[in-house]
DNA sequence: TCTACAGGCGCG
DNA sequence: AAAGCGCGCCTGTAGA
């Protein structure tokens, strides 16, 4: 067997795609170039999963390239991911120097606001549009541009503080870019029947021309009847507060959680109004219409979205698919789910980043709220919750705020952890991530309020903005390096999963899932990732080896993170035909 | 008439 | 039951 390059760089030139090979010290040893319509092919004969091939393409932008190879019919191992590589880089304060890499440049484009601006873009990005990112600016794609980038991040790697830390978040995050695009390409099994039964059941049968449900128009009439006005608008946020409070009702919003303080009649009936009509309209049947009409729902994904680390969607609300529609998730005739889930993956993730060993002794081997009440630190499994929450999240008042402290004298390690990030928030520093990511400094806006409530002059009012300021970014930093870490474990399981799928055979006796398209329908493969969540779409054949995988990666992410600490993540698996069974 | 924003609620 | 992190999507309304 021939050795492999370990890199290779592919970009633009015109009408032609430049291939070129780097050996491990970053040297040019081979270019070539080819016409653009002959590179996904090229693509998939030397940089598929070959065994023995360690190639790792290196790109501008996963989103751009990997989904023609997809098209093409091939899987790609491995890739460095430029653009979401260099926003990792840029802010990492774990990178020393690389002034070059943190100038502002193109590379910037698409980093920082992909959650707000792709979803204009998104529909037509895995189809049409060659050049366009999630933020909607072109990134370089000239090859010198391109082995310049690289060669800037591989130098701001090997300077960095922890390396192997680094290195193992950007091949991640990369491994995550080739996810997203292989979750689009395959979609989430899913099944118009079943969503439009639940419809029906729910919803009533659907109105003539698209009109208001049956169930809709009842449950309305008895809310106008509780309100003494058979023409109250119920889908308008101040006209129905006011017909509230001509009934007594002296709401200050119309949000759920306010009224149900309210003991009136009208609440109930208006509460499940509200819940019908919310179904209605977020995952109704023109939902089903324009996302899942042919048995897939398609999302877009958006990987490195969120600040955090955490994936973004843009599209269908991927990330927000009510549970009440899980059933509708469900595998092809011959296939089955293999669903997966992490229990309490944050304060898992937080034992192990203090080193918390009293904290990872009541996670082990069981419910980790169960733990926390068996140490006696607080009653219930209730309070453990809250308390937890509380401590991640920065809650300061009502029971959460008020059992935080029994927290603090159990798991001291812990909570010095998430106290820690939020005074360095507060103060206006930044915080990182386990492996890496640094949280984005504070805004301008943000240091004109603390500067104001500085000044000899200042008002009762500048400083009591700009400690709120201060402390809504506590809560923020607090929060980032538990949300970002536990980013970071999930993507380790994912790749791990995604790595040893594709090491399993094709399963030629299964029926084709022909809608997954052809590089997946005869093989296991991920079709769905929501945080601490994936489902795997399998060969009914395979699926307790799919079910070991996921097991197995689960426990190799653990070791890659942390090492030898003695924190286990337990997952709640199930192999079964549809998601909705619990 | 078009766009921007706020309210509300779905998910973790 | 609610307050405390991170998101995306839908609706109606306010403003240009």
């Amino acid at each position: 067997m021939t050795a492999a390059p370990r890199w290779r760089v592919v970009a633009r030139d015109g009408e032609q795609v430049v291939v070129v090979d780097l050996d491990d010290s970053r040297s040019e040893v081979a270019r070539i170039r080819v016409p653009a319509d002959a590179w996904p092919a090229l693509a998939s004969v030397e940089g598929g999963v070959a065994t023995g091939d360690t190639t790792r393409w290196v790109w501008n932008d996963t989103t751009h390239w990997y989904p023609q190879v997809l098209a093409a019919g091939a899987v790609i191992a491995r890739c460095h991911d430029l653009r979401l590589c260099h926003a990792i880089l840029r802010d990492s304060t774990m990178v020393v120097g690389a002034d070059d890499l943190r100038a502002a440049t193109s590379w910037d484009a698409g980093a920082v606001d992909a959650a707000g601006t792709s979803a204009a873009v998104a529909p037509t990005l895995f189809e049409l549009d060659a050049s366009a990112t999630p933020g909607g600016a072109a990134l370089p794609a000239d090859i010198n541009a391109v082995l310049a980038e690289f060669r800037r991040q591989q130098d701001a790697l090997g300077s960095a503080t922890d390396p192997a830390r680094l290195r193992l978040l950007l091949a991640a995050e990369s491994a995550g870019a080739l996810l997203a695009a292989e979750l689009h390409a395959a979609g989430l099994p899913w099944r118009r029947g079943i969503h439009e039964r639940i419809l029906a059941d729910v919803l009533g049968e659907r109105g003539p021309a698209g009109g208001v449900p049956t169930r809709i128009q009842e449950v309305g009439a008895v809310v106008r009847a509780a309100l003494e006005d058979p023409g109250a608008s119920l889908d308008s946020q101040p006209k129905l507060l006011r017909s509230l409070h001509r009934i007594g009702v002296m709401a200050q919003s119309t949000s759920r959680w306010e009224l149900a303080e309210y003991d009136h009649a009208v609440i109930a009936p208006l509460l499940e109004y509200k819940k019908l009509t919310r179904l209605a309209s977020a995952n109704g049947w023109a939902w089903l219409e324009e996302w899942a009409p042919a048995g897939r729902f398609r999302p877009v994904y958006v990987p490195g979205g969120v600040v955090t680390g955490r994936w973004a969607s843009s599209g269908g609300g991927a990330l927000q698919l009510p549970r009440m529609l899980r059933p509708a998730v469900h595998a092809d005739d011959g296939w089955t789910l293999v669903v997966a889930d992490v229990a309490q993956l944050e304060p898992r993730v937080l034992a192990a980043m203090a080193g918390d060993l009293q904290l990872a002794d009541a996670a082990r081997g069981r419910d980790l709220y169960d733990g926390i009440v068996s140490s006696g630190t607080v009653s219930t499994r209730a309070e453990a919750k809250v308390a937890m929450l509380g401590a991640m999240y920065g809650a300061t008042t009502g029971d959460s705020g008020r059992l935080v402290p029994a927290l603090r004298r159990a798991y001291p390690r812990a909570m010095a952890l998430v106290d820690d990030a939020a005074r360095v928030g507060d103060d206006g520093g930044v915080v990182t991530t386990w492996l890496g990511r640094s949280s984005p400094p504070p805004s301008e806006r943000w240091r004109e309020l603390q500067g104001q409530a500085s000044d000899s002059d200042a008002s009762e009012a500048d400083q009591t903005r700009a400690r709120r300021a201060s402390r809504d970014r506590g809560r923020f930093t607090r929060n980032f390096v538990v949300q970002g870490t536990a980013a970071e474990w999930a993507l380790a399981w994912l790749a791990g999963v995604r790595a040893a799928l594709q090491e399993l055979p094709e399963c030629p006796t299964a029926e084709a899932a022909v809608a997954s398209g052809a590089v997946f329908s005869r093989r296991a493969h991920l079709c769905f990732f929501l945080h601490d969540e994936i489902i795997v779409h399998t060969p009914a054949a395979h699926a307790d080896r799919v079910a070991e995988i996921v097991r197995s990666a689960a426990a190799s992410a653990a070791h890659l993170l942390f090492g030898g600490f003695p924190i286990d993540f337990p997952l709640d698996l199930r192999i079964t035909s549809d998601a909705g069974k619990a």
